[in-house]
DNA sequence: CCCACTATACCGACCGGACGGTTGACAAAC
DNA sequence: GTTTGTCAACCGTCCGGTCGGTATAGTGGG
């Protein structure tokens, strides 16, 4: 069964997409116009046509970002099993359940939103407002105080690790911060 | 008491705090040579003398910046008393024991950071050493395995949190945090 | 059906300015 | 007189953004 091959993408999509490819894999130096034009295949007029500027650029980009975020959180949520602290554990799943493939596409991400901040902490706003939410969520979870908070604390701090290449973690640290980070999920821990 | 003056820095440390302030306040973008003489009060001939190129004057900038740091954590672990987790405890303290002032140091920290990896992420490599050998020696404090490494992700995660302005914490939320993570830096944890 | 007009999408040459780096001169120190 | 530190002027390049123009597809009047 053969599917439908998708139907090519609108120019402002392909715009944005050979924008983040740049970015990923040359740096957010190599992000300029001309460039993001060409590996759009469309010429530098063209895309100003689109984006009438470069911050315009990033915004889109940035938006785009914040949405993908924003659905990728909830799939993950939704496929959690009901439990006291189902936002909480949501976030380990999705820090830690990593199927590997993800990985470009966070890499990706993080190229994005460094860009933006290099250009303007202010783009930032769209991911901060999805992460916002999320944490007001977290906030209902029947845990303990704080270990919500530490739990998604160490996700952060792990995604920054990644992104930066400074850890390289094994499967086996992995597998043990996780179990570590599983027994502060648990309602009421630590008083049986 | 009056203290005795510090010496007025050499021409190169005048150099690298005047990029320091620049990308603290202005940001990435701002830090250009012309503006860093200028701030420095050189001209861009005389900064050139002493870094060749914007690449070494950023390696200057990183250097330092590891410098410091590992000397900032040193002090932080010779200041804890003896313990089973004593590297752990001072990740710990580190992290949530911040006098404000040292706040805006971090910010510059951040700032210097990135520029960095905005130019070339290999820049970091200096940094990336200080904090391997944090880890090293993680790994030699009594606990049970994972804990630390959930401690130190956390502590990273807040870390970038306050950078990119994602979190505000209050402190009762950050108290909270604080002890969940202490509650995991207790040898042999859960097991009485 | 044809024509005039308009809107949409796109092109690519060009401009102005900024930025990294070079050069040659110069003065004080040794 | 050479070395060290500093300067100001300059150069080539690159980049964001502008602008005049083009092709295509409607749209409405006659």
């Amino acid at each position: 069964m053969l599917e439908r091959p998708p139907p090519p993408p609108d120019a402002p999509t392909r715009i944005l997409d050979a924008a983040e490819r740049i970015v990923q894999a040359r740096g957010v130096t190599a992000l300029t116009l001309e460039a993001a034009a060409r590996e759009a295949g469309v010429s530098k007029g063209g895309l100003l046509y689109h984006f009438a500027s470069k911050e315009a650029l990033l915004a889109g980009l940035l938006g785009r970002l914040a949405d993908r975020v924003a659905a990728e959180f909830e799939a993950v949520l939704d496929a959690q099993p009901p439990h006291l602290a189902r936002t909480t554990r949501a976030i380990l799943a999705w820090t830690f359940d990593d199927p590997h493939m993800v990985c470009e596409q966070h890499q990706r991400a993080a190229a994005v939103f460094l860009a933006a901040f290099h250009h303007d902490p202010a783009l930032l706003d769209p991911i901060r407002r999805v992460f916002a939410d999320i944490r007001a969520r977290l906030r209902q979870d029947a845990l303990p105080p704080g270990h919500a908070l530490a739990i998604m604390a160490a996700g952060d701090g792990l995604f920054m690790g990644r992104i930066f290449g400074m850890y390289e973690m094994d499967a086996e640290g992995l597998a043990a911060m996780r179990a570590a980070l599983e027994r502060l999920a648990v309602p009421q821990a630590g008083s049986p």
